[in-house]
DNA sequence: CTCGTGGTTGGGAGCGCTCTCAGGCTACTG
DNA sequence: CAGTAGCCTGAGAGCGCTCCCAACCACGAG
């Protein structure tokens, strides 16, 4: 199992020119049977593998995606957004024969340390950007530069492919299926408005309410930063305001917000119907169990790597959009349907 | 911002050879002020990087370093520890200026493939590796290969670099905790035996309790798989042989098992003292906040890129051996200090 | 004034691969 | 049986870089 082997020794020892041998190993038909055997049988018995950075000098391709997630999740694995993600994203990069480098940026000088990185030819074949920020200065970078880019979420520039999921839609869904249960003081524990994602929650949610009469009461309102602790201190914020339905913008919120409620002595939903977004394992096993909008991040995550794949091998040219639809779970935390347990239900457990 | 440019055209335009550009880049000292001065300064306009594959074909070095999470480990994201591990290798390496590929492997299939995608030349600079289980195939093609290797966690073969937690130790501290609070009836919901991890958090934990004279109840033991649904039906298991305390061999499955006694109306420690491992952050929120045994994951983790990069550098030679210190956090769940709330605790957050 | 010395610089070789092209061979056609 | 098309094979060039070595220059010592 030496790996100090190259072309040259396996064509020296199968009696073969170098070429033939690059010729079996990217089976180019234009080998005879017996040849291409003697060649096949002196590679399996050596373990000889092709040294990859040869090949991609020449060749230009490293067979490398990045995945960049950057400093402000600092919640990261708190929440299993960014777990499920990876998840998918690397189950699409390893059945397209690629492999994945992870971007973990913890502060500020390493994201601006990232670019001359990323951008470095002969490096990586194409970048996933996820969690971008209004007027984020990495993607404004790498829009304008050649490195083939797709971004997870709704950026914030024209030009540049992404894949989204339909936040704007799943919140309003939200919206209609509580104003339907006849809850009027709605509040809402929102995401982040730097983010587009809390921007499209706040927007869809609002325009849901609106449809049937009601407006957001910005006492109601408080914003967290989708981890747990955010959503338990916005709720503790809000409940003085005795709204009678909250949605959380995040599961993980909602279960924060179900924490400060449990602490106060509020009954969901008796005294109080709360909703979640995502759809997360946690959603299902709260008690009680959280009516949320289902987002399949595993399959975001697979399709950024088809559309990032399609850039690369320039079957795309024009930027690529696609929006992921989203579906309501109804549970017993809005008591529409106080039957019902939240066992079996669909949840993406990716 | 091309980025096709070459050394050779840099070192047209600044009125210097190839080789002067590469010593500027890579700071040699034998250059001369102001020559030094102008290639910069041409870099600088152009925007100039070297080819990374260039680079690393001559030089041997990719700068790559790889993670290696196995298919088994399908509750990757639900329970915090891998989470927290990735960050802790991914600040180390680019601490050290390199960057982690992921190999998130989805099924065996998957495993298999991958050795001759790691081993391959030219492509990563060492390679860390988790989970592994009992007689790892990959563990031991990697062992004899000559790409440089370390295993976060216990190998259960010799001449291997490992960093690894005391889960002995932790263990056994919990056995001693409980018992000296005067528990007898004490039960064990265990991690899976296949890991070194799980096999040494129980033998830790069967020797403590030995110490003041206890055996372990067969009756009282049924073993999850660290997720939080096992953690659950582990407890559910044990409760009708009526134990008095119950250490549970993971923080996440602890969770699950506090669940199934809040179903039972079993409560916590008043009707039964309940114990975890890790010190996530769940188990300072959990109520009753938990008992448990803390481990700094993301020092685990920067150690072994520190390990990792020793050996790329021939630095180390023997393999290398270390074992993190964990230390028990005792709150309120195994009632040994009722008035504890959790709040403020230190907790791994990493 | 000549020689040596040390700091600078440029060119050649080569890392291991792919691609192109020319030449050799086989086999078929007329 | 000559001619030719088509298949197979090997050699050369070159991807962009680093390393090595030889050449160069200016300076001070003898």
């Amino acid at each position: 199992m030496k790996t100090n082997l190259t072309l040259e020794d396996i064509g020296r020892l199968a009696g073969v020119s170098r070429s033939t041998v690059s010729r079996v190993i990217n089976d180019s038909t234009n080998v005879r049977p017996n040849v291409r055997e003697r060649v096949l049988d002196v590679i399996g018995r050596t373990g000889y593998t092709p040294n990859a950075a040869a090949r991609s000098l020449v060749s230009g391709r490293t067979g490398l995606i990045g995945l960049v997630i950057p400093s402000r999740v600092h919640s990261l694995f708190a929440d299993p957004y960014f777990g499920r993600l990876i998840q998918g994203i690397s189950a699409a990069s390893n059945r397209s024969g690629t492999s994945l480098t992870l971007f973990l940026l913890q502060n500020e000088s390493e994201e601006e340390a990232l670019f001359p990185r990323v951008a470095n030819p002969g490096f990586l074949d194409g970048l996933i950007l996820t969690a971008t920020r209004m007027r984020d200065p990495l993607l404004a970078k790498m829009a304008v530069s050649d490195v083939p880019v797709v971004v997870v979420g709704r950026p914030d520039v024209d030009g540049v492919s992404y894949v989204d999921v339909d936040n704007h839609g799943g919140a309003r869904m939200v919206a209609t299926h509580l104003c339907e249960l006849g809850y009027r003081r709605i509040g809402l524990v929102g995401a982040p408005t730097e983010t587009t994602a809390g921007l499209d929650r706040l927007n869809g949610f609002v325009e849901g309410l609106a449809e049937c009469g009601i407006a957001l009461n910005p006492q109601l309102r408080a914003d967290g930063d989708f981890s747990e602790m955010s959503g338990y201190r916005a709720m503790k914020r809000i409940v003085p305001h005795r709204p009678d339905a909250v949605f959380a913008a995040s599961d993980t919120m909602a279960i924060g917000a179900l924490r400060a409620l449990r602490e106060d002595g509020i009954e969901v939903p008796t005294d109080l119907a709360l909703a979640g977004f995502d759809g997360s394992a946690a959603s299902a096993t709260a008690s009680p169990p959280l009516t949320t909008v289902l987002q399949d991040v595993h399959a975001t995550g697979m399709r950024a790597v088809e559309v990032l794949n399609s850039i690369i091998d320039g079957r795309a040219s024009a930027p690529t959009v696609d929006i992921q639809e989203v579906r309501l779970i109804v549970r017993s935390s809005t008591g529409g349907d106080p039957t019902h347990t939240g066992e079996g239900d669909p949840v993406d457990t990716s």
